[in-house]
DNA sequence: GACTCAGATCTGTCATATCATAAAATGAGA
DNA sequence: TCTCATTTTATGATATGACAGATCTGAGTC
């Protein structure tokens, strides 16, 4: 965890600072977050932390409402599902460039980081996700468009945020979902590549929606209403909640 | 040119001004903007302009630099590339959930929309940019995906302001050339859905090229610096500029 | 217990002021 | 006319404070 280097702005300091917090789950879904209370933790005015907040939002992890508060996003089922339809597009294209513009060293390196996802996917829960993140990345960056690899990296910032929350999967997902998904791209069929990708994604969409569910009526109970005391800790107990 | 009703907040007040202002051609590309001016026009304080200006930074129509200012943003042959990749990705997912889910009206108007495309596209080329924002619009909102239609959206937004410049085009473009393609996308068949769109994105993709190429050159020239008197208009007269 | 309602507290919005830096304007020297 | 260093002006970044509105708290009521 260190400073990335000189931040140069205390908005972007306070960015990384609140983005790393919610992607490790520090933030919890839902969770009230206050401008001033960090910008005091910072030694800051609360003006670049608002800037930083208000970026935060346009990229989907927090939701506000004018006087109310900010608080990290709780995802509804049309979210998920419109998260995972534009993701499916990007990631398919970026699979069909990979498939036909990718170097041997890029095809290489997939096939490892592939066979090391798989790897963990059954033992280490923790390096899971950024070993996950850092495959597509490459499956992104293989494919020559810096603007396509952004567009991908957004998305799935957002939906790691959704993976910070109990694991309940262990669902036996097959032990080479990830290596013959490679497999393919590095073949070289654009067409087969891209259609790989697509089941991939869906696959991964049907899981998220699983985990998901009891998040779902969360949102429900909260409502339009930005709870800033434990209120919300009582909802969580109210609610039907097979939260575990 | 109405008020978008009550905007209930100065700063998305000012979005929609500066944001119509460019996209009407009001503001050149490479122009410096200034917070105080627009503030002062608005009769509100920078702070709330420079959130909206922020905005239009995430959403690509604007670039800054720390204390240099910020200006309309001159796309490079990469930025053209990257967006049009990224758009045909979007916009080839669209059209295969149009296909396959869309109903019969959808069907119906989208024709009527093509027919209006194509005619007005060698007359009245005032009308054509709307009129085909339209089209690709419906397109998505008939797939049913309310978070694709508005990354869709985005992305026309940002190449808008790459037509408001010189139109030397006329280039002899197929008289149905969007009547073709909706005649596909109504059929109903997703694969070759995809493929008619993926092949309508790409010839957009050429023809921005060519209407942009002068441009690429001012962004050169302009480099890294923000001009904020006329110099940049000497600058524009020095250059090869076959602008028109 | 549940419900209401007035104050206290917190929130985001916005205005104003200051500061360091980038670009412009100026002017002396070739 | 050109170049280069200087000053001047303009810009974005940030701090601070005021304000309206949302939420919270708690006493009072049933």
């Amino acid at each position: 965890m260190k400073e990335t280097a000189m931040p140069s702005s205390l908005a972007s300091e306070a960015y990384e600072f609140v983005k790393q917090r919610i992607l490790r789950g520090n933030f919890t879904m839902g969770q009230v977050i206050s401008r001033r209370k960090i910008a005091a933790e910072l030694g800051m005015s609360f003006l670049p932390v608002s800037e930083a907040l208000l970026r935060l939002e346009f990229e989907g992890l927090l939701e506000s409402r004018p006087r109310a508060g900010t608080r990290v996003r709780i995802p509804s089922p049309e979210d998920v599902r419109g998260h995972y339809i534009v993701r499916e597009a990007l990631e398919v294209q970026a699979s069909m460039l990979f498939a036909a513009v990718a170097t041997e060293e890029d095809r290489i390196e997939l096939h490892a980081l592939a066979a090391r996802v798989d790897a963990m996917s059954a033992t280490n829960q923790s390096l899971y996700l950024p070993a996950h993140e850092k495959l597509h990345r490459r499956i992104a960056e293989g494919a020559r468009c810096p603007a396509l690899s952004l567009a991908i990296e957004k998305t799935h910032a957002l939906a790691s945020t959704w993976f910070c929350v109990a694991r309940p999967h262990s669902d036996e997902s097959p032990p080479r979902r990830h290596s013959d998904l490679v497999d393919i791209l590095v073949a070289g069929d654009p067409v087969k590549a891209a259609e790989a990708m697509r089941e991939h994604v869906r696959r991964g969409m049907e899981n998220t929606m699983k985990r998901l569910k009891p998040y779902f009526q969360i949102r429900k109970a909260y409502g339009k209403t930005f709870f800033r005391s434990e209120k919300r800790d009582k909802l969580r107990i109210i609610l039907p909640s097979a939260l575990n």
